[in-house]
DNA sequence: TCTGGGGTCCTAGGACCC
DNA sequence: TCTGGGGTCCTAGGACCC
């Protein structure tokens, strides 16, 4: 048996499925999540609901999640709208609402809480869970009972019983924890259970929605080997089409290739690391908390703007974004000693600047003025199509003393840092 | 009809200090 | 006159993930 197991619990088709709690008409259609500024369903007199259609939507944007039936017609995450609309007109378009999936994401965490505290967080519909004791425990419960009873009946399969199947332990408390989050939510989701996360991101994937899959790794040969390459978490498109010049399509390939090669091609960590996890070597823990290290507020224009005829509103724009910026801070309770501007221009290329400053910002207009900083660093001739602005280097407000070393009170806004800054 | 918004981590080069 | 290193901080870009 592995000494760890490892669990990736994994929401299936996540904010769709909360709007089918709200809309359960709509069970059975293909809907998406996504657009901006799509439109709320509309309540007609006879108290039945008029929703949005696809095929009705103009502008940019994309596909946030889409149900089963609507990815059966095509329509993946990341797409762009227009182009869903094209391969599924008649799929229902609904806006996203992140406080209810908030809420919903908040009602699963605290459901696994209650039967597994080891959890760590990937976004909103994903978590890694450490159940290496709650297995052991739930093997050696399982051995007590067939111990003083030769019908051992406690449970709902013929292959429950922990004496024929070694891994009836580790079922067991993956069936607990998908019954838990279905009866705190309404929704289903997938889990994988293996001796790591790299393994157990992938057997999430398999035989959704309302999988669950267990693996060791006497099952890598058969189970993992066979996948695509970029199935591997952390190999994505650019990497993926590297290794396809080198004739590696399949993590099976990966694993047969000479890891002085892999190095050789892709750098000693990137290669070295491809070699392991191809092989299903990942050591990482499971991490119960960490800190922000920075935070954003971006937006994409409806149509692009030029920084000398758009002035103005660009300007605007880029004062509200400062703004909604200081107010993350302010709810997570940071300081910024960095801010930094992002652009994204008509062709897509990106150029980031950074202002460091002297203490820590907070407020909206000290943002502001050094997202102005940043500004003046940057190329403007080009057409932009988004703008951003990031906090970098962050400290926790309640750690900074309120007055400078000297004694005096900080600028409005701008507070000091604590030892040197 | 082009392609959102929120993040993390890694790399590489230059400044600066010892 | 020419020869060094190491270490850290900062910036910019890019890959990747949800």
């Amino acid at each position: 048996m592995p000494r760890r197991w490892i669990a990736h619990l994994d929401m299936d088709a996540f904010y769709a499925s909360v709007e089918l709690l709200r809309y359960p008409e709509l069970r059975g259609r293909p809907v998406v999540v996504g657009g901006r500024r799509a439109h709320e369903p509309e309540l007609l007199p006879d108290g039945t609901r008029k929703f949005a259609l696809l095929r009705d939507y103009a502008g940019r944007g994309v596909i946030t999640t889409s149900t089963y039936e609507a990815r059966a017609l095509g329509v993946f995450s990341a797409m762009g709208t227009m182009k869903a609309a094209k391969l599924a007109p008649d799929a229902v378009l609904l806006p996203a609402d992140f406080e209810q999936y908030t809420k919903y994401s908040r009602l699963f965490k605290a459901a696994v809480h209650e039967i597994a505290p080891l959890v760590e967080n990937r976004g909103i519909d994903e978590i890694y869970i450490d159940l290496t004791e709650i297995i052991e425990r739930e093997g050696a419960d399982a051995q007590d009972r067939s111990n003083h009873s030769a019908h051992d009946s406690a449970h709902d399969s013929a292959h429950d019983n922990a004496d024929e199947e070694p891994l009836a332990p580790v079922i067991a408390v993956a069936r607990r924890l998908k019954q838990a989050v279905k009866d705190a939510t309404g929704l289903s989701c997938s889990i994988g259970v293996t001796p790591n996360k790299l393994l157990s991101k992938i057997c999430s994937e398999f035989g959704k929605p309302d999988g669950l899959t267990v693996i060791t790794y006497a099952d890598i040969r058969e189970r993992i080997w066979p996948l695509p390459a970029k199935r591997i978490n952390g190999i994505g498109p650019k990497a993926a089409a590297k290794l396809e010049t080198l004739g590696i399509r399949t993590i099976g390939d990966l694993a047969a290739m000479d890891p002085l090669r892999l190095v050789d091609e892709f750098g000693a960590n990137y290669g070295a690391w491809l070699h392991e996890a191809a092989h299903g070597r990942d050591e990482r823990e499971v991490v119960t908390h960490s800190e922000p290290k920075s935070v954003s507020c971006e937006t994409t224009f409806e149509r692009d703007l030029h920084a000398r005829t758009d002035r103005a509103e660009l300007g605007a724009i880029l004062t509200r974004l400062c703004e909604r910026l200081a107010g993350a801070l302010e709810r997570k309770g940071y300081a910024a000693r960095t801010i930094a501007v992002k652009l994204r221009f008509d062709d897509f290329r990106i150029v980031t600047r950074a202002h460091s400053l002297a203490g820590a910002a907070t407020s909206a207009q000290d943002i502001r003025k050094a997202a102005g900083q940043c500004l003046k660093k940057s190329p403007l001739e080009r057409k932009l199509r988004l703008i951003g602005v990031r906090a970098d280097r962050l400290c926790q407000v309640d750690e900074l003393p309120a007055r400078n070393e000297d004694g005096t009170p900080p600028e409005e806004g701008q507070l000091a840092l604590p030892l040197a800054g």
